[in-house]
DNA sequence: CTGTTAGCGCATTCAA
DNA sequence: TTGAATGCGCTAACAG
């Protein structure tokens, strides 16, 4: 019955301020000073008495810029990417820009769908957190010459702009942490390294500092998350070939530390007490896990943020790509770690 | 200098097949019975080899539907809201929408930006996890006449549908599982009041069951969260009027429940063993905190996918508003309830 | 200072 | 079966 009243345009302002569209989309746009005091308050007054709000849809298709930037998440559910978003919804705001968030879910076919459906709302910009897009996409995307900018991870053979982390450094920050600490047999647990940068780079540098020690063993597992089982075996095993009191663990993310302590309660152990942990990304419940967890936090606001800014530069002038930039982590040191 | 090249329109595509738009338009609108073959196939190589996708600007701006829906979550770095927004986004995929996603990050102003916002992209539709929002906002919502659903909270004299939890039952079920388990003293925590009216169920429930036990006394206390040192003395006070060993705490949700396990732990206290607990919603670390969390866990997707599904029958029939829907909860018995 | 005009990319009459 | 013309709401020349 009531049907929703349909919206005001400015040609229902201009006719209600008795003028022409012309200088209504000149008071929208802040070229008020070419307006008399008098119009400028009848159209004042037509607009709030009309409740009129210019549309961004038709402002979009007329100037060829919608203010409109697609965000690609690989798995929103992970807190990391949620900290991300809040930097770059930030970013945004301060920007003038707005937000079309999309999850992929981990599903490479997800991704797909999404680049396709951003693209035809005509975003000007795009931000990735990766997850699979094969040759073929990735084409496309290259063909599009989006804006774009990858967050965390590189995609391979794809010249795009990334900010992340400094993996390198990141990692052997750990791994001297846990050395200092007096731990001898390490052992780096991520999810299959596959072509996943940061998995790979973490693991070198992890590999690459503990030959800084000629008394420590450093090993690694990749290991899926939702296997914990086989989980609980690669402890298991760990353990029985080193000497406890002298293991600890270095889980690759956030994910994989929750993981890891779920295993270690089933095998009965406690970390910090029992087997020495620490892993990257902070989380909520770090500090109430056990004794706390010892973790490498990432500046993930000001990775959104700077992600945002980046795409934007590159909006500006689509010539030149800024560079990449990685941030520093910070250690965070609790229970988890402290020697047996 | 190699700047992006301008995307294909309907009319390069027309041309390129050597025909008008309109018979573009017919193809793209699968109306493809009404086209000879010949022309068919010259329209999908002329779309293929242009890479054209249609803008769905322009279409928004003809059809008058956007099919964009807006989602305001007041944190989203709360694990609550990020469920429920999943839900949605399937939701949206299931039913072709789109959704531009905004965090008020608890703010009023931001929540007031982004109103505004969303309703300048000519969002179809709006779903709101409501923070403030004042008298006047609420006319302006209201007076729009936008399809609109609210989640979880309810907004003071506005009618709007809402989806959620069953409060009452949810707060029941906790409270007698606690009893059930031998606990005499229950305190149930929850952030101030106000006008909340989640919080205001949840605590009534709570008295309402109480209540049916002769010997169980049950109190409460409204504490913000970020208020450790306010919330440690509220438990030593508790603890100090009642036998310890028959004590036990309900938190109305996850960020207090999060917030009574720092503070159990700051006094040295560990729940399942010195105290109860059992919390509102399921958290990612609810199983490996201490003993493991009791929690009364929220079905968030179904929540959030039946929010969509009710905006969306809204659209499509203007006049009628649909009923109110409320979710049963699942409660997940840990460590932290056990009898101590 | 102000109004008229012409599209932005598309779907939709209407006519052929 | 097809295409030309119109207009969605807005901005930007281009006149006055």
């Amino acid at each position: 019955m009531t049907s929703r009243p349909p919206r005001a345009t400015i040609s229902d302002v201009a006719k209600a301020a008795g003028t022409g569209k012309t200088s209504v989309s000149r008071y929208l746009n802040g070229e008020q000073q070419l307006l008399s005091p008098a119009l400028k308050a009848r159209i004042e007054q037509a607009i709030s008495e009309l409740n009129y709000r210019p549309s961004q849809m038709a402002r979009s298709l007329k100037r060829g810029r919608t203010r409109l930037i697609g965000l690609i998440i690989a798995d929103i559910t992970n807190a990391y990417s949620v900290e991300v978003m809040c930097g770059i919804e930030a970013a945004c705001r301060d920007y003038g820009f707005t937000l079309l968030m999309c999850n992929t879910n981990n599903e490479v076919a997800l991704e797909q769908y999404y680049i396709q459906l951003l693209s035809s709302y005509q975003v000007e910009g795009l931000i990735i957190n990766a997850v699979g897009m094969r040759e073929e996409e990735l084409n496309q995307l290259l063909q599009s010459r989006l804006p774009m900018t990858l967050i965390d991870r590189k995609i391979d053979n794809f010249e795009c702009n990334v900010i992340g982390l400094k993996n390198h450094e990141a990692a052997q920050q750990l791994t001297r942490h846990l050395a200092g600490n007096g731990f001898k047999s390490l052992l780096f647990l991520s999810e299959p390294i596959a072509s996943v940068n940061t998995r790979r780079e973490r693991l070198e540098a992890f590999r690459q500092t503990v030959a800084e020690y000629p008394d420590i063993c450093g090993e690694n597992a990749e290991i899926r998350l939702n296997q914990p089982e086989k989980l609980g075996e690669c402890l298991r095993e760990f353990l029985r070939r080193h000497s406890p009191e002298h293991c600890a663990i270095i889980a690759a993310n956030g994910s994989m530390t929750l993981e890891v302590v779920k295993a270690l309660r089933a095998e009965g152990l406690e970390c910090g007490k029992d087997i020495g942990l620490a892993g990257f990304d902070e989380m909520s419940w770090s500090a109430l896990a056990g004794p706390g967890i010892t973790t490498l936090k990432q500046p993930t606001h000001q990775i959104g943020y700077s992600a945002l800014q980046s795409v934007i530069s590159m909006i500006k002038q689509n010539d030149t790509a800024p560079a990449d930039q990685f941030f520093s982590g910070e250690l965070v040191v609790r229970g988890s770690s402290h020697p047996l």
